[in-house]
RNA sequence: GCGCCUGUAGCUCAGUAGGAUAGAGCGUCGGUUUCCUAAACCGAAGGUCACAGGUUCGAAUCCUGUCAGGCGUACCA
């Protein structure tokens, strides 16, 4: 963002506090008033106001502070109040109850953050972070030879949001899709795939796999039936592992055949994970023995009841014993753990991750928090790499059961999808039947995907969640097709403009001195220069219910504004600052759902 | 037994380093359309924030204990 000399907007915008988000300006200036007061720092606690009586914001700190000196709150807060430097931002502020600083925007400066905002087509005024950190994000991960199903949709989605939001952010985020392409049931799929088509070997890329989920069931059937096939896996398992070359491009086929089946979906989910992403199980069978030399040379691991095991302090079992960490089977073979810890290890020293995030269910906790206690014994973080387990709670159905089929099935993420489309479909048929069916049907896509997809982003991902196709597809309340209505309302303004003699791009590109007449205007102003901050809250603890909870504020604000302020037959001292409104909340609506969240914004609805 | 998660309006859920009178949506009741998409907007009713103590100017939020539900707890992932 750039302002030419001379410009309106370069004298409106103090240069030292432009781009940074406002809560954060006025936290330092009311905390630099108390030091300048107290001679001592104490943090100002600048937040929203409990209710607009109380202004725009309020500084809780003085309370706390006067705590401290034992003084009364009051008269500090007259003092702090009296060196408080705040006059181009706020109008005069006030003290209230026990000592509450209420702050309230002034107009001047709402329309010149405005206006900032305006400028800045791509971000929309917010500032890339001052230190980028390498962060690993690991989701999604399924598994190879099984069809994805609603076990899988929280993790994809979620940890695909904190993706975006961190790389939004300004940081380098290296996607892990950590996939279950390894392992003993290689061996049986493998088998039953060279007995059932013998030209595998030849040509495998002539063998299709129609139904994955069939293709499983059918090799694990014969395996648990026959025992001379049965062998023959057991014998493919042992190939497998000495990278037999024929053995392998099997596994290879295999691997591919799943991934045409996966890779479709994450397009339909607008899921950014491509298959140079993958780092699956695969990737660290041969770095397994390894980490077990190393953990064994440290003294960490030990033998215990003939598995090789780590003891993580503070973990107990059952019988109040130690808890193991188990990396070696006693037959000899690894588990996910020692996978867990290759990869770990692969992250801190190949990727130079500064922080991992894990994004599995809330049931894998457990092993994480030993997993991550572990690589901090063996000295792999170095007190500098932070683990992070971001985990979620399971999707119920309505009958408040884990989330499942009629006749107790699993339920297929496709054709969850699939039924989510199918009812958007019907929606939008109903309301907007004129539409031409292509238009309609992307409508249908965009509308249905994103009510599932929004529906997880808005719950807190700590809880369990009922599964509610009627509730995430209504147009009331905190839901994809509400926002995306809003949007569809402003794109109908904008096409209506020149069929009503108004040039948009001609006004708002003359922008200059804006005023607010109407409360709605105002109202909805004070969201839109907020959403830095809501977006840093959703990074930084990995919340994407704090940015949906902002847009649907923000669309709330807009839907009020819209039945308060007729825009294009505004009068023309009006007409800018509603344009310009109207414009600002559909590139932030458009830039939180698209960009951030992933959930496409048709032009019509 | 131990550990983790959860418990907020009839239902489904928010509540972002402790802040003023705890918020939405659904459902219920009532209102708004010569006007840019009414898939909308406005209003009303509805709460012992599971319970009991504690910490302090102030607690849904922090601490301790209790109760209820879910999950995990030695060779599955």
């Amino acid at each position: 963002m750039r302002f030419r000399r001379g410009d309106i907007r370069a004298t409106i915008i103090d240069h030292f506090y432009r781009m940074k988000k406002l809560s954060d300006i006025l936290e330092q200036r009311v905390s630099q008033a108390i030091r300048k007061t107290t001679g001592q720092d104490f943090p100002a606690i600048v937040r929203a106001a409990a209710d607009p009586k109380f202004g725009d914001y309020q500084a809780n700190g003085i309370m706390a502070a006067a705590k401290a000196l034992r003084t009364n709150p009051r008269k500090l807060a007259e003092q702090v109040v009296a060196v408080l430097e705040i006059e181009d931002i706020c109008q005069t502020p006030e003290i209230a109850g026990p000592g509450f600083i209420n702050l309230r925007l002034k107009d001047e400066f709402l329309a010149a953050r405005l206006l900032e905002i305006n400028i800045d087509k791509e971000r929309l005024g917010i500032e890339k972070i001052d230190t980028p950190q390498t962060v690993v994000v690991d989701y999604s991960g399924p598994n190879i030879a099984k069809q994805m199903h609603v076990g899988h949709l929280r993790s994809t989605i979620i940890g695909d949001c904190i993706a975006r939001l961190y790389e939004f952010e300004g940081h380098r985020v290296i996607r892990q899709n950590h996939i279950g392409d390894w392992g003993t049931q290689f061996g049986m799929l493998i088998a039953y795939l060279k007995k059932q088509n013998p030209q595998v070997l030849q040509d495998p890329a002539s063998v299709r796999i129609a139904d994955l989920e069939q293709f499983y069931q059918d090799a694990k059937r014969l395996s648990d039936n026959d025992e001379t096939f049965a062998a023959t896996a057991r014998a493919e398992v042992v190939k497998l592992h000495n990278h037999d070359q024929q053995t392998i491009g099997v596994w290879r086929h295999i691997v591919e055949e799943s991934r045409r089946h996966y890779q479709p979906i994450y397009e339909q989910l607008s899921v950014t994970l491509k298959p140079e992403d993958e780092r699956g199980e695969s990737f660290y069978a041969d770095k397994l023995a390894d980490v077990v030399k190393q953990l064994r040379e440290q003294g960490l691991a030990v033998e215990s009841e003939g598995a090789v095991c780590i003891f993580p302090e503070g973990f107990f079992n059952k019988e109040g014993q130690p808890l193991p960490f188990i990396i070696q089977k006693s037959d000899g073979a690894f588990l996910y753990a020692t996978t867990d810890l290759a990869a770990l290890r692969f992250r801190i020293d190949q990727l130079h991750a500064d922080k991992i995030i894990y994004v599995t269910d809330a049931r894998q906790a457990q092993h994480f928090q030993m997993l991550f206690a572990v690589a901090k014994m063996a000295g792999w973080t170095q007190d500098r790499v932070e683990l992070l387990h971001v985990m979620f709670g399971t999707m119920l159905g309505e009958d408040g059961k884990p989330f499942k089929t009629r006749t107790g099935g699993t339920v297929k993420l496709k054709e969850l999808l699939e039924e989510a489309v199918d009812r958007a479909r019907r929606v939008v048929d109903e309301k907007n039947p004129d539409l031409p069916q292509e238009q309609k049907q992307q409508i249908a896509r965009a509308v249905g995907i994103g009510a599932v997809k929004y529906a997880d982003y808005a719950n807190n991902r700590n809880s369990d969640y009922v599964f509610s196709f009627d509730k995430m597809l209504a147009m009331e309340g905190n839901t994809a097709p509400y926002m995306q209505y809003a949007y569809a309302r402003i794109k109908s303004i904008e096409r209506k403009a020149a069929g009503k003699d108004v040039d948009i791009e001609g006004e708002l590109a003359n922008l200059a001195a804006l005023s607010f007449a109407e409360p709605a205007e105002k109202e909805l102003a004070k969201i839109l220069v907020t959403y830095d901050q809501a977006i840093q809250a959703a990074a930084q603890e990995c919340r994407p219910n704090y940015l949906t909870a902002y847009l649907y504020d923000l669309s709330q604000a807009f839907s009020r504004f819209y039945n308060a302020c007729p825009v294009l037959q505004a009068q023309a001292s009006q007409r800018p600052l509603r344009l310009l409104l109207c414009d600002l909340t559909a590139r932030t609506i458009r830039h939180g759902l698209k960009n951030l969240l992933g959930i496409d914004v048709p032009e019509k609805m």
